[in-house]
DNA sequence: AGCAATAAGTTATACTATAACAGAATAGCC
DNA sequence: GGCTATTCTGTTATAGTATAACTTATTGCT
């Protein structure tokens, strides 16, 4: 699955789709259990490509007919987290759908500070350097969290347009 | 200042001692107000290479005979970080002193899942990294947040011996 | 069907952070 | 030295994020 956060054009519907359909493949795999919920969690976090609130989830769950308690949704995106199908965000407390679940690997995160569109970039060179850096200093990494902010190629489009 | 962080034996009261001055000349120079509070709240951080979160801070500020509602202590670590005098690790929600705060730098952090110490390492190597791959999808960075988890060699021979 | 394991419902609460306004201290000016 | 504008601190309240603990329901297996 192709990356396509910064492409504005895309059709999104796809995006959901094969994510969900993607999603249902690797936990089918796993023999892990792709309930209700859970997937209706990953398809309100893929409705689009912005990190999104726990609590902005709520309101569907609830409309869907499920419980809409905390804890619902955080064990629904515990989850989802351990099966690599959605990432959080530290610097947002957010969730954001992961286009690469198949294999388990950190994320590497560009995130507009404007329309807060999330692309997920190979993490593989970031994870190099620091890998580098590490070693250097005797450290042994285990997990890695890397988000930029910034402007996205439509943001700054538009900002140099309206000034 | 160097970063002393990994190395166990260190004088950290030279740590503290060399963080608080130069904090003091910092803000002489940019004519800043290092109040009672916010030098209190900078060598509480200091106390320690790891991260704190901000309500551990309250009760030594209750100590100190200062108000110790929420409020105050992110009032000074909202100033200490306009300073560049502390960094706020997103992973933890929590606060570390900056080693080198005299210029404005995003931090790249290794954090020890054991022990918690953190080392600020030098932003530049990652900075570049991450540069080269935003500019491929037209990717503006305005601010960068690296924190890696992991072990640091104390607590890895820690670990080899204990099993 | 019965049992064990997993998931979801429910209530309560912990942890993190900020809004809003009142009062105190400080700096700069005359 | 007092005036005033600004900045800082005190105080109360509340918003936002996340989890503990226990109960009930569902599922998978025999």
């Amino acid at each position: 699955m192709d990356n396509l956060a910064f492409e504005s054009g895309h059709d999104h519907q796809h995006c959901i789709d094969q994510a969900l359909q993607q999603a249902r493949q690797i936990c089918r795999e796993r023999q892990q259990r792709l309930t209700p919920i859970r997937e209706l969690v990953l398809k309100l976090i893929w409705q689009s490509h912005r990190p999104i609130g726990a609590y902005e989830l709520l309101p569907a769950l609830a409309e869907a007919g499920f419980n809409s308690a905390p804890p619902t949704v955080y064990r629904a995106l515990e989850f989802l987290q351990e099966q690599g199908l959605v990432h959080r965000i530290a610097s947002l407390n957010a969730f954001v759908g992961c286009p690469h679940p198949e294999q388990a690997h950190q994320g590497c995160f560009l995130i507009c500070r404007q329309c807060h569109s999330t692309s997920e970039l190979d993490a593989g060179p970031v994870h190099a350097t620091l890998e580098q850096s590490a070693r250097a200093v005797g450290f042994t990494i285990e997990q890695e969290t890397v988000e930029v902010i910034g402007l996205c190629p439509n943001c700054q489009a538009g900002e140099s347009i309206d000034g």
